[in-house]
DNA sequence: TCTGGGGTCCTAGGACCC
DNA sequence: TCTGGGGTCCTAGGACCC
C-alpha cells in the first residue's frame, strides 16, 4: 500500500476484507444449544448413520487431538472417544450465513458473499467508520457478540492476498497482507497452498519442476501459458500477489440448487430408486421456492459402488417450481441411463438454468392455464406448513414407505407423523 | 483408509441454424 | 450434391473450493 499514513487507507488502489467463519457449522451448534455442546469436542458428520460416514467439520477440541475434515468418522472416534457427532443442518448454517453477511454489509455494500460460510468487503470507501483494522474488529467482536461466533478476518489490497491472509491466523485472528509481504510470507510455501491450486494443478507444476509459490511467481510465462492456457498466466500473477478482481455484491442468486444423497444401503430396484428421487425432488423443490426462482434445467447424478459417478441433464419444456416434474425428469434420466439390476450407491438432483420468477415470462398453453394456478397454491400451502411446523410435516405419498430410503429424508419422519393429519387441516384451512 | 454434500467455473463436442 | 465458417444451445465431465 502507498503510504498508508495513520489511516491505513491507500491513496490509490483497495482495501479489501475476507471473513472466514472458523468452523462454522460447528460453532453454529454451539451458539445454538450451548448447553450441549459448548466446550465438547464436536464433529459435524454426515446424516447417513447406515454407512460409515466422514466428518464435515470439527470444532478446535476436536482438531487438537487429531480430527480432520474428510476423515472416516470411526476414524476420529479411535482418535477422540468422547467426540460429540452432529447431524448436518443446512437450514440453520444459511440462516446464520445471512446473519453474519448482514453485519459486515452495514460496514460497506460491497459485501460478496463467496460460500457459506465466507465473504468479501470492500471498504475502500468506508473511512468513516474507522481504519480498515478498526473495521476488522469491529465486525469480528459484533459477529462473536451478537452470534456467538467466531471468525478469521483478512486485511489486503485484493481479494486473492485478503483470502490468504484471513487463513494465517486462525481462529479469531486479524491479518494483514500487503503486497511487499508476498516474498517472504507467500513464496516459501508450495504451490497447492494457494487459493485455485488443487491436487491436479500441483501435480503438474511438479513435472515442470515449480514446487513452491516462488518458483511460480518467477516461472516463464510462455512455459505456464503453453501447459495451462489462459490459466497459466492467472497463476502466474497470482503467485505474485497480483488480482484485480472486483468484490461483486450481485452474486446473491444462485445458479444451481442441488441435493445428492449416499445411499444407507446400494440399491438395485428401480422402485426404490424412484422413491429417493420423489424424496430429492421434493426437497430442491422446495429451496427453489422459497428462494423464489424457477429452474429449466434437471440434473441427475448416478455414482456406483466404485465411485465412478455421471451426470445426465435434460431441459424442461419450460422453467418449472414443481416437485412433481422434477421427478419425472429425473426417473426419465435414470431409466434411459441405468441398466437394470446395477447397484447404485449415490443419487443426486440438481436443478440448473434458474431464473427469478417475478421476471419469468410464465408461458402457459392454454391446457394448463386452469391448473396451473391451483397447483402454485398447493405448493405455497404445503411450504407455509413445513415453514410453520418443520420439514417432516407433510410427506408425498412415495415418501410414507417403511424402506430405508424414506428415513434419508429426516429421522424425524416417525416422531411427528402422528400429528400430521391435524396439521395438514388446519395449515389448509389458513390458507 | 476407501472416501459427504453443497456449490462455481471452464472446456469441449455435437446439433442446429444461417 | 457438396462445400465453408460463425454462432448458439445443450450436454457431459473435470477441477476446485468449503
Amino acid at each position: 500500500m502507498a503510504n498508508p499514513g495513520s489511516s491505513g487507507y491507500p491513496v490509490n488502489g483497495r482495501v479489501i476484507l475476507h471473513i472466514d467463519m472458523n468452523a462454522f457449522y460447528c460453532s453454529v451448534h454451539e451458539a445454538v444449544e450451548p448447553e450441549l455442546y459448548k466446550g465438547k469436542p464436536l464433529a459435524v458428520a454426515g446424516s447417513v448413520e447406515l454407512r460409515k460416514g466422514i466428518v464435515v467439520t470439527c470444532s478446535y477440541k476436536a482438531r487438537a487431538v487429531g480430527v480432520k475434515t474428510g476423515m472416516l468418522v470411526n476414524q476420529a472416534l479411535r482418535l477422540c472417544p468422547d467426540l460429540v457427532l452432529i447431524k448436518p443442518d443446512f437450514d440453520l448454517y444459511r440462516q446464520f450465513s445471512r446473519r453474519f453477511m448482514k453485519i459486515a454489509y452495514e460496514y460497506s455494500p460491497l459485501v460478496e458473499p463467496v460460500s457459506i460460510d465466507e465473504c468479501y468487503v470492500d471498504i475502500t470507501g468506508s473511512k468513516i467508520f474507522g481504519a480498515p483494522l478498526d473495521i476488522a474488529h469491529m465486525i469480528q467482536v459484533r459477529i462473536r457478540e451478537e452470534l456467538g461466533l467466531p471468525c478469521s478476518i483478512g486485511v489486503a489490497p485484493n481479494k486473492l492476498l485478503a483470502k490468504m491472509a484471513s487463513d494465517m491466523k486462525k481462529p479469531n485472528g486479524i491479518s494483514v497482507l500487503r503486497k511487499r509481504d508476498v516474498p517472504h510470507v507467500l513464496w516459501p510455501r508450495p504451490c497447492n497452498e494457494l487459493f485455485g491450486i488443487g491436487r491436479k494443478t500441483a501435480e503438474k507444476l511438479k513435472k515442470l519442476q515449480i514446487h513452491t509459490l516462488g518458483q511460480l511467481a518467477k516461472a516463464d510465462e510462455r512455459l505456464l501459458t503453453d501447459r495451462f492456457g489462459v490459466y497459466g498466466a492467472h497463476l502466474l500473477l497470482a503467485a505474485n500477489g497480483e488480482d484485480d478482481s472486483p468484490v461483486n455484491p450481485e452474486r446473491e442468486q444462485s445458479k444451481s440448487i442441488g441435493h445428492t444423497t449416499t445411499l444407507p444401503v446400494n440399491m438395485k430396484d428401480k422402485h426404490d430408486i424412484h422413491r429417493v428421487f420423489l424424496n430429492l425432488a421434493d426437497q430442491v423443490g422446495r429451496r427453489l421456492r422459497k428462494q423464489g426462482l424457477l429452474a429449466h434445467t434437471v440434473q441427475i447424478t448416478i455414482r456406483d459402488p466404485d465411485m465412478k459417478t455421471i451426470t445426465r441433464a435434460s431441459k424442461l419444456p419450460r422453467a418449472s417450481e414443481n416437485a412433481d416434474e422434477f421427478y419425472r425428469a429425473a426417473c426419465k434420466l435414470f431409466d434411459s441411463q441405468w441398466k437394470t439390476g446395477e447397484p447404485v450407491r449415490l443419487l443426486g438432483i440438481t436443478l440448473q438454468n434458474l431464473e427469478a420468477k417475478r421476471e419469468a415470462a410464465v408461458q402457459l398453453d392454454l391446457f394448463d392455464y386452469e391448473k396451473q394456478p391451483l397447483k402454485e397454491k398447493l405448493n405455497k400451502a404445503m411450504d407455509a406448513l413445513r415453514d410453520k411446523y418443520g420439514e417432516s410435516v407433510i410427506l408425498t405419498a412415495g415418501m410414507l414407505s417403511d424402506d430405508p430410503s424414506a428415513l434419508i429424508r429426516n429421522s424425524k419422519v416417525r416422531g411427528t407423523s402422528l400429528q400430521m393429519d391435524h396439521l395438514k387441516l388446519k395449515g389448509l384451512d389458513e390458507e
